[in-house]
DNA sequence: AACCTTTCCAACCGCAGGTAT
DNA sequence: GATACCTGCGGTTGGAAAGGT
């Protein structure tokens, strides 16, 4: 079987993007919206596989990315929500409206995450020195957080305790699936978990059933998004709001005694 | 000025989940 | 249910630009 190749034909254009490309890809979207990538190329008149197209497309030619410094503040919340959700980087890009995932990994492979391990010594030379340094060393001694593992699996839903002293265990999609280290899993594998029956007047008794917790971020990011697009959030609205998106994270999460910490730490 | 090293970022690749057939 | 295809995600790479010697 195997699968097939991203793309079949041989000689396709690769590397970097020509001014000429670029309009006829904008062009072709404005016309026909984005999808169907895969017959895009050839139907736009363009020599790229589709995965190109919309990489293209998405992180760069989309309309309202933001290009340039990432502020401070970017820089803080950038810190704070890998904290919590770890290398979940289009997560993450969700909650910075005109920042694309890739932005932000690049900016954290780059910057960031020698910065938090210690060598700010060495700062970057295309970096302004001053740009981000505060929010840096708040985090920099912190000590390791639970974070999300990556390829983190959906599941249906998630139970979480109402007991704000016992949370991972009473949540199958937040108990860590490797005991030995402390990583949080968001999800567990979907066959493993047995998921409990809502109707069980007991169960409810005790414990809350709610989406699960990716759910909620799909949800608020959609929120956010849909604000911001619609135009009515003001970008100076987003900071306040994002703070108590992150709230309600932690809180689903069972971190808020970290989240508390972490708020003393910074003032 | 020339060469070497480092940094940054756009783009590629492979994988996994979702959906259509 | 099995298979094929589509889409999105995260890790990695390659090359241009900037800095250092």
């Amino acid at each position: 079987m195997g699968r097939k190749p991203c793309c079949l034909k041989e000689g396709v254009n690769k590397g970097a993007w020509s001014a000429q490309e670029d309009k006829i890809l904008t062009n072709y979207i404005e016309l026909h919206g984005e999808g169907k990538w895969n017959t895009l190329p050839q139907k736009a008149g363009l020599n790229r596989c589709g995965k190109s197209c919309r990489l293209r497309w998405m992180n760069y030619l989309r309309p309202g990315i933001k290009r340039g410094n990432i502020s401070p503040d970017e820089e803080d919340l950038i810190i704070r929500l890998h904290r919590l959700l770890g290398n979940r980087w289009s997560l993450i890009a969700g909650r910075l409206p005109g920042r694309t995932d890739n932005e932000i990994k690049n900016y954290w492979n780059s910057v960031l995450s020698k910065k938090l391990n210690g060598d700010a010594s060495k700062p970057s030379n295309r970096q302004c020195e001053c740009e981000g340094k505060e929010s840096v060393e708040k985090y920099r001694s912190g000590s390791t957080p639970n974070v999300i593992a990556p390829k983190a699996r959906r599941c249906t839903g998630t139970l979480l305790s109402l007991d704000k002293g016992n949370h991972l265990p009473n949540n199958p999609c937040l108990a860590s699936s490797t005991p030995a280290n402390d990583e949080l899993t968001l999800e567990s594998q979907k066959d493993d978990v047995q998921m409990p029956n809502v109707e069980d007047e007991a169960l409810i008794d005790s414990e809350l059933y709610m989406p699960n917790t990716l759910d909620y971020l799909d949800f608020s990011q959609t929120r956010i998004e849909d604000m911001f697009e619609n135009g009515n959030m003001h970008e100076s609205e987003l900071a306040p709001m994002l703070e108590m998106e992150l709230e309600n994270l932690t809180s689903l999460l069972g971190l808020e005694d970290e989240w508390r910490e972490l708020d003393v730490e910074n003032d």
